[in-house]
DNA sequence: ACGTGTGAAGTCTTTCACAGCG
DNA sequence: CGCTGTGAAAGACTTCACACGT
């Protein structure tokens, strides 16, 4: 037996966005797709949809392209998102608030059933039917309810030590909207979603080009 | 002369979180920084940090590391956030809300200056002290502006629309909340935040390992 | 003839490892 | 001696291009 081969972040970053392409494919009614019209809806390239799918198994016919439902259904199992999750939300400043009440989430299998806070004014508020309870009742409803997603959206002052909380209570996926880098155990997978440094990053090109070029 | 090499966009997404780690540590009065160390407050590593740096110039002392504020000042310069940008916002609804209420993104510089909408019912509502105005007004604002920043937070259905427009009228940057993928002419950066996709590609790692392994 | 799946090639990015400077 | 800057090597990812199945 050969030695199996993890497959690349970088692949798995792009599924979610063919299962978004091949959705609003599947509601407009179409029945196959080839690499190169998937390509163009997700703005990649043939040659990359064809090698990310090769990774998980053999998806399409030759000369006819990929089924959608077929392909769709392989990608959303592929990703685990046939399933439910529970998502705890720990901060209920505005961020926490808006994550709270933002509505996207729910249709995508990921229920947002428990916000966080730290700060007593907050607490016992109503966000989207969802009560912010004390965080300090998070770690025991986190194990008893096996919760293994989590949004942090605290200060960055705040967010290792949430992080931290996170992790020990069984969390494995923590999507990080604190301006803070996470240290996490090895088994547990962070996102970062920050807008400053996305904004600063895009800054950069704003530049004429001479200046964006090595020095020689 | 040799032919400038363009430096790798890779890199430049890393130099925003240098910048903040540099930024905490001068608060903090640290007058230097090794590559290690710096290294480890990014979830980097040394090498990685030495050869981002080294793309831009020279900026450390052999046996000494690299002076603070002058790393952070260099690191600014390269991505032009020692400027102040105007930014427009496109879409009122809930997430245009809570992004133009945040106020992170000011104390960046970045001047969330005007938010637009469609919907007659958000035009004339007020975002921290920013008049919700109809988005029909919006490309002769940002020519006479000069707004080269919009971040978009529409539903997808009109994200399209609305990025054509706005590079239409001269933008040259955007951050996309929006689930699509837009096309933009090659001289515009598109930056995509979609926190749906983020914990898509998370729940992919919930899944125990095997199931996580090419086929052979 | 069309379009997949995939070796092989090419390109890009990271890491190693060390000369050389302070 | 410590630490940078960087050739060279290794590794990761993308693209090419074509054999093969439908």
């Amino acid at each position: 037996m050969e030695p199996d081969i993890s497959i690349p972040d970088v692949v798995i970053k792009r599924l979610p966005i063919y299962a978004r392409a091949l959705t609003a494919m599947l509601d407009a009614g179409s029945e196959t797709v080839s690499s190169k019209e998937l390509a163009l809806a997700t703005g990649s390239t043939a040659a990359q949809i064809r090698r990310d799918l090769s990774y998980f198994g053999e998806f399409g016919k030759q000369g006819k392209g990929y089924n959608i439902p077929h392909l769709l259904d392989a990608i959303r199992d592929i990703l685990n998102i046939n399933e439910r999750y529970r998502v705890v939300v720990v901060g209920a400043g505005p961020l926490g608030q808006a994550i709270a009440r933002y509505g996207g989430f729910s249709e995508h299998g990921f229920q947002l059933s428990w916000v966080y806070d730290h700060n007593p004014e907050r607490i016992g508020t109503t966000l989207n039917d969802v009560v912010v309870e004390d965080v300090a009742t998070m770690p025991e409803r986190i194990r008893a309810m096996q919760v293994r997603v989590a949004i942090i959206a605290v200060p960055a002052s705040a967010a290792q030590e949430v992080a931290d909380t996170l992790v020990e209570s069984g969390v494995k996926a923590i999507l990080n909207y604190a301006p803070a880098v996470l240290r996490v155990s090895s088994d547990v997978r962070v996102y970062d979603i920050d807008p400053v440094s996305a904004l600063q990053a895009l800054t950069y090109y704003l530049a004429p080009a001479p200046s964006r070029l090595r020095r020689t």
